[in-house]
DNA sequence: TTCTAATTAAGAATCATTACGATTTACATT
DNA sequence: AATGTAAATCGTAATGATTCTTAATTAGAA
């Protein structure tokens, strides 16, 4: 997703335009990989000294209930990332080193078919792990 | 995985056999279901008061890093179930109401073929969630 | 029975995350 | 441009899960 987009949305739910939101969609716009909330902080509060985790948070948290970030867990710690534009539903390969991310366009969900009668699924996960071409 | 088959690849690797690790593992053995710490600390102190958190993880990581446990997380907390026996690769459907599980006789890694060349795979996670027939 | 290394207890420390009251800010309205 | 108001942020404290530390206890070997 883009900024101009993310900022359509925000505007669309009564969001304000601040500077904070301003930098952490920056952040994602330019690093396309993973993100946790200590990574967008470090490199914040050197603009904004003050800048809180309250804030980090509830700003991730906003984004994400909006679309505009996906979430996944890695290692015991919550990473955040710049929602896919791909219109068609997909998966991710995601390397350990860098955060970077490959899309995979198999969905296991296809070959499920009968195996789980009268079961109410929710929703899956389904994620690669290792290490990308640039980071061996 | 049964009691004893759990106690050999123990002994094998030079543990020690004590209560706290009877328990834990019977409590696995009777629930076939994800646990968290606190679900096992919360029992376990009816019969051992002086039970600590320390113990718990401490067991858990052991019995994870020797295959009788496997683990995945659940909204934010780590959650601890007996290996399944199956001999063939599967994955799970997990209740998230009661955290049973159900086996899913699919791997979606049959079906990524060369969608990843030159990445280095270290492992995959595949699961659903939802509600087991009995939750509903 | 004794010895020794493994295990546990007890509680403090750490880490990620959330909550809260006070202050500041965006922006619609005047 | 000044004002009003709800939204957003700050600063800090609280929470909850997990890990660490040191001393005491215990399983199993000798």
């Amino acid at each position: 997703m883009n900024l101009p987009k993310a900022w359509e949305i925000l505007k669309e739910n009564g969001f304000k335009e601040t500077s904070k939101r301003q930098q952490i969609l920056e952040m994602f716009s330019e690093d396309d990989r993973y993100l946790t909330a200590r990574d967008l902080l470090d490199v914040m509060q050197k603009d904004y000294p003050s800048m809180s985790y309250d804030t980090v948070y509830r700003n991730l948290a906003t984004f994400v209930s909006l679309g505009i970030l996906e979430e996944t867990e890695l290692s015991g710690e919550r990473h955040f990332r710049m929602q896919c534009e791909s219109d068609h539903h997909h998966h991710h390969f995601i390397c350990l080193d860098c955060g970077k991310i490959k899309e995979v366009p198999v969905c296991p969900m296809d070959m499920i078919g009968a195996a789980l009668p009268s079961y109410q699924i929710a929703n899956h996960k389904f994620e690669i792990y290792g290490k990308c071409p640039e980071c061996q």
